[in-house]
RNA sequence: GGCCCGGUGGCAGAGUGGUUAUGCAGAGGACUGCAAAUCCUUGUACGUCGGUUCGAUUCCGGCCCGGGCCUCCA
């Protein structure tokens, strides 16, 4: 089994190879816990979460070593704290805590380590000694810089010179940099912003020096895939480039530099101003997770993705069809299944979950035609075996049925066990005109009723 | 201005140098007390103009349209 991913440095699709089959290694940029995640965050999560298993699939499951971080310091946290009235450390703690409840409604595993950068700064002010000592950057005025001129390679990964770095330049030039194209490693704090002793003075580190130094500590110097969204390209992976391969005196950083399309919502760029700024915190209140990934994987992970209602809507019904196929299940316990071959086949070809998602119905197709029990429930076990590998029907599916975004203030479990009693009572004595009265009731409260050779099932539209 | 992505049938969304994607929605049928679910059948595609080719939606080039990045936005 080989994996073909997109590399970013190449511009194309590359069969993988790891540095060390037996440790495979993963670096994922996280969020900057100032927010709740919103759903553009989340599509970085839910693909790599792919990539991930995918990896633990292939290696194993104690193989693969994935580390995403958490950036605790930044000046929109500090910016964001003293809006509210709150200490930066309840900011980012209770932030990063929703983040991962959220996260794992996404059914995304946790990774294997999740860093915060404030737990880090002394590997960051060391990287910025050797830069320092290297030649590489340069302390001015209280900041430490990375020069970028005493880089030969720089730009490498977005393909831009410095040239066109310094013609395209919207940002008003410091007058401590030697060169308008260097980047801040280190700057001062003062009483009211976060900081930490260093050779420079208080101060902070800068944004692109924690991944560098983060993924140096539990993933080494050279590590296999380097994951995040396009945005990040330049400068943050460009920069983290430049540091750690200054500093480690290496090549490359990372051999595979993997990068998610952007998301617009409801057709338009999120906005605040537009009212079309999910947040996963939110959506989860109407939608179950899984729904929520479904519809982010429905899409190819490098291809521009439009997340709507209408696709909440569709990914829910075909989520339903999923379920119904796992919740009509005849023997006693579904055999041992491996994932289906071709649906593997198309997640190992750069993650095409759209085409795995495709073999996903083909599978139901499949076990909706068994001719037998036995072969039914075979094929409900190759397409739950297939379907967990992608992070999917992880639910029961009677609770998946029952699951209600208005808990209380429909029809309760118990109000709809009843009415369905009354009605297989009415359908005993014909009287069908009761039965389909009862039916309506239901229908109109969202409740859809399949009578079936076993009795009546019911779920939650 | 520079760099980089996309434009597929009513919708979502894969893929391919010649042959059915898949799902939803639509139409017809089977099943059902009627439904639901399920199964069967079925229609509508590849932005535009050129080029390469026996043949292009697929390769190449121009153009049009949309999106992203160009110093801290996933």
């Amino acid at each position: 089994m080989t994996i073909k991913l997109h590399n970013t440095l190449t511009r194309q699709k590359e069969t993988f190879e790891p540095i060390d089959p037996a440790n495979v290694r993963l670096y994922a940029c996280g969020p900057t816990v100032y927010d709740y995640a919103h759903i553009g965050n989340a599509r970085p999560v839910v693909a790599f979460d792919m990539l991930f298993r995918l990896l633990r699939l292939v290696y194993g499951e104690e193989h693969v070593l994935y580390v995403r971080n958490i950036t605790d310091i930044d000046d929109k946290i500090n910016a964001r704290a003293k809006e509210s009235g709150i200490s930066i450390r309840e900011l980012t703690e209770g932030t990063a805590e929703v983040y991962r409840a959220d996260m794992a409604a996404l059914e995304a595993l946790p990774p294997s380590v999740e860093p915060r950068a404030t737990e880090n700064i002394a590997g960051m002010i060391e990287m910025i000694g050797t830069l320092i000592d290297k030649g590489h950057a340069y302390a001015a005025d209280g900041h430490v810089l990375f020069s970028v001129p005493s880089m030969e390679k720089y730009g490498g990964l977005s393909r831009r010179n410095r040239d066109e770095l310094i013609a395209g330049a919207r940002v008003e030039v410091a007058p401590y940099k030697k060169d308008p194209a260097d980047f801040i490693l280190w700057k001062p704090s003062d009483d009211e912003t976060p900081g930490w002793e260093s050779p420079w003075g208080y101060g902070r580190p800068g944004w692109h020096i924690e991944c560098s130094a983060m993924s140096a500590r539990y993933l080494g110097e050279e590590f296999d895939i380097h994951a995040g969204g396009l945005d990040l390209i330049f400068p943050h992976h460009e920069n983290e480039i430049a540091q750690s391969c200054c500093a480690h005196d290496t090549e490359r950083m990372a051999r595979y530099w993997v990068h998610n399309g952007f998301v617009t919502v409801e057709g338009e760029k999120m906005a605040k101003s537009v009212g079309n700024f999910y947040t996963v915190n939110d959506l989860l209140k109407d939608w179950q997770g899984e729904v929520i990934r479904y519809h982010l994987l429905s899409t190819h992970y490098r291809a521009p993705m439009d997340f709507s209602k209408e696709g909440l809507k569709e990914a829910k019904a075909a989520l339903d069809r999923f379920y119904l196929v796992l919740r009509n299940v005849e023997v006693d316990e579904l055999p041992d299944s491996k994932p289906d071959r071709h649906l593997v086949d198309a997640l190992a070809d750069d993650l095409n979950t759209p085409l795995a998602i495709a073999r996903l119905h083909v599978l139901a197709t499949e076990a909706n035609k068994a001719p037998t029990r036995r072969k039914k429930a075979k094929a409900q076990a190759k397409l739950k075996a297939s379907g967990e590998l992608m992070g999917l029907f992880g639910s029961d599916p009677d609770a998946w049925f029952r699951w209600s975004s208005d808990a209380g203030e429909s029809l309760s479990d118990a109000d709809i066990e009843a009415l369905v009693a009354r009605r297989i009572e009415a359908r005993k004595e014909k009287d069908f005109a009761e039965a389909d009265r009862v039916r309506d009731q239901l229908a109109e409260a969202g409740i859809v009723l399949e009578d079936g050779a076993g009795g009546t099932a019911w779920r939650r539209g």
